[in-house]
DNA sequence: ATTATTTTTGACCATTTGGTCAACACGATT
DNA sequence: AATCGTGTTGACCAAATGGTCAAAAATAAT
């Protein structure tokens, strides 16, 4: 029998395996939304985690596991701002919420949408089918929620579609293009800016 | 005396070179829009081309010429819309008009689009320059402009930046985020909605 | 203390990849 | 047809890279 102690880890992982493990997908977080999947080399990996190249497969049966490990745990909190929304809450609060914590994890998870920003680009090739299992379903009924606030005119008319679209591309793209933001708006926090004009361009919006 | 057949040309490219030169150009933004600068590779280069590597490297001194070769004709086209938006014109049209040809440009010019992501995503390591010389002092000027469309109550009172960063999230997001979509709203010609969209939201955002 | 188990690593390997080069083919000019 | 400059390529190369493995350290269990 082998060892298994990759995904579907085997008992109780020791002390030292959690350690470890965190260890290089940090390392590997950094490495990979600085230079994307292909861009990124297991020395890298390695020297920034602070371990051997062999130690790190030791923990990880190769490079794209590593790379899936992280993007199935990224998954799970960057869909959890749209989870959050309410269909009983107050809906302009709740969108205005949404793109709040949307541009708070875009503030202070960089790397992490850097890494989805990546992968999307390259044409999903590891993430779709978490793309069709989780957030298709949660967008639909997201979608759902919003229409129904719209039908009952407590918000503008608008495409709950492309509503979200434009609040994933609005958000992202401090953290995403930060390298041209930081040349066209030189040592300022961008995001203090963008966090007011959002919010009134979103309230505009949405005003019914 | 070397050849010198790169940069700068040393006098007239001959009809083969230029129909080779624009071949691998072709490809390579294929290949570079898909995979990336490290993903992509020569031979996919070469393949796409239909030419020898050899031959690749017969026109280009090497990989990473091949890129910057891309990156500034692309800044060229990349820039126009902007450069298009008139201050003597009507403030909302100029800015909606913006808006739409940078959308065209995102649904025609998708690699281009995803190229220049994958670039600014990577910390723009080879674009830089061309931001500070090109797009800062545009970007400056066109603030500028839209300022004073503010200070005139011509449309309402925004932060010119933000506005900016906003209509290029919202249509690139388009193409580069076209395989998220594509899961999303499936057999659907995202574009068209989207046209609509942002035509609606922006005359919202901007009405005085 | 001794055995058993888990971690760690230096030394290797096979493949990939960017790049070189000498030789060869082509096309225009004489 | 011989010549000369332009294009083209098969064969190679060195470095980088993902991955393996047996042996050595640590660590835990007895």
């Amino acid at each position: 029998m082998k060892a298994e102690r990759t995904t579907t880890a085997g008992k109780k992982p020791s002390r030292i395996q959690q350690r470890n493990r965190s260890r290089i997908l940090d390392a590997a977080l950094d490495v990979f939304s600085a230079h994307g999947y292909r861009g990124a080399t297991l020395d890298q990996i390695a020297m920034a985690a602070g371990l051997s190249k062999p130690n790190i497969l030791y923990y990880f049966n190769g490079k794209e596991e590593i790379h899936v490990t992280l993007l199935s745990q990224l998954m799970e909190t960057w869909l959890d701002p749209l989870v959050e929304m309410d269909a009983e809450g107050e809906p302009l609060e709740e969108i205005l919420n949404y793109v709040r914590r949307k541009l708070d994890m875009a503030k202070d998870l960089p790397r992490e949408s850097r890494l989805f920003a990546n992968e999307i680009l390259q044409g999903a090739p590891r993430m779709r089918p978490h793309l069709q299992a989780d957030l298709k379903p949660l967008f639909d009924q997201k979608c759902a929620v919003i229409q129904t606030w719209v039908d009952q005119r407590k918000i503008a008319s608008i495409d709950p579609r492309h509503l979200i679209f434009s609040i994933w591309a609005t958000t992202q793209h401090y953290a995403d293009f930060d390298a041209q933001i930081a040349v066209l708006i030189p040592s300022d926090d961008a995001f203090a800016g963008a966090r007011q004009h959002l919010e009134e361009t979103f309230r505009k919006m949405l005003a019914p």
